[in-house]
DNA sequence: CGCACCTTGACAATGTTTTGGTAACGTTGC
DNA sequence: GCAACGTTACCAAAACATTGTCAAGGTGCG
C-alpha cells in the first residue's frame, strides 16, 4: 500500500506512464520500488511531479535541460569548465547588446508559435 | 584588418561558416562588424572558439546546454526555480544509486549509433 | 486460473534543434 | 566590372528529444 502505481500516479499527476518512466529514467526523480520491482509514487513524488509541469511550463524549457541544470550540480568538473568558459565572457566588443541572446531562447519557440497560428501575440 | 572574416575564422578554428553564425546567433559569443557588417573574428574569439570545441566534445554536451548554463547565469528567477525545485532532491528512497542517471546522458548516444549500423563497434 | 496491472525493451511518429545548402543581394580588391 | 568574398533569409536533411505503442513476460488478487 505503501504508495500509488504508475497508472494511478499518472492520473493525479497529469503525466502520461511513459513519460513517469522517462522522468525516472532521465535521473530526475529516485522511486521506492515495492519487492517485485513496481514504482511506487508517494506523496512526495507525486508533488515533484506536479511541480514539475508546472516548472517546465512556466520557464519554458524541458527535461533535457533541467538533466543538464542537475549535472552542473553533480559533477564539479563540468561545473568548472563550464564557469571558466562563461567567464571569459567579456568579450572585445564593447558595443554588444547585452540582451540579444535573450531573444534566440524565446524565438526558437515563437518562431513556430507563430507560424501555427498567427494570432494570439496578446497574450505576451 | 582588425579581424579574420568568417571563412578564415572557420579555417582555423574547425567550426563550418554556417556554425559560426550559429553560434554567434545562439549568443555564446559576441562579434565586432565591420562598417559594412563583415564578422570580425579577433585572436580572442579564434581562442574562444577552439576552447569551446574542446569544451563539448570533452564534456559530452552541446550548444544548446551551454545556452542554458548562460541563462541560469542570468535568470535569476530561472536559477531560482530550478534550484528549488532540485533542492527538493533528498528523495524518500534511501537506497537509490547516486550515479544511475548518469548512464542516461550517455546511452542517449549510444543507442542510436547502435542502431545505425551494427558494425563498426571496432572504432570506439 | 484469469484478468488487469506491472516490468523492460524495441520500434516508430512527432516535434525541435542542429547543420548544410542555396538564393538574392551587398562589399572588396584587382 | 568581375570574381570572390560577405550578409540575411529561407528550405531541407540529419540528429536528437519527446511521446506513443506494442511484445514478451512477471505480479496481484478475486
Amino acid at each position: 500500500m505503501e504508495g500509488l502505481t504508475i497508472q494511478e500516479a499518472a492520473a493525479t499527476t497529469g503525466w502520461s506512464p511513459r513519460m513517469l518512466r522517462y522522468i525516472e529514467r532521465a535521473g530526475l526523480l529516485a522511486l521506492v520500488r515495492s519487492p517485485s520491482g513496481y514504482r511506487l509514487y508517494g506523496p512526495e513524488q507525486l508533488q515533484r511531479l506536479r511541480t514539475l509541469r508546472e516548472l517546465l511550463a512556466r520557464m519554458n524549457f524541458g527535461l533535457a535541460e533541467l538533466g543538464f541544470a542537475m549535472r552542473l550540480r553533480r559533477e564539479p568538473e563540468l561545473r568548472a569548465a563550464v564557469n571558466e568558459w562563461l567567464d571569459a565572457a567579456p568579450e572585445r566588443p564593447e558595443h554588444v547588446a547585452p540582451d540579444d541572446w535573450l531573444r534566440w531562447e524565446q524565438e526558437k519557440h515563437q518562431a513556430l508559435i507563430a507560424a501555427a497560428h498567427t494570432t494570439e501575440m496578446e497574450m505576451a
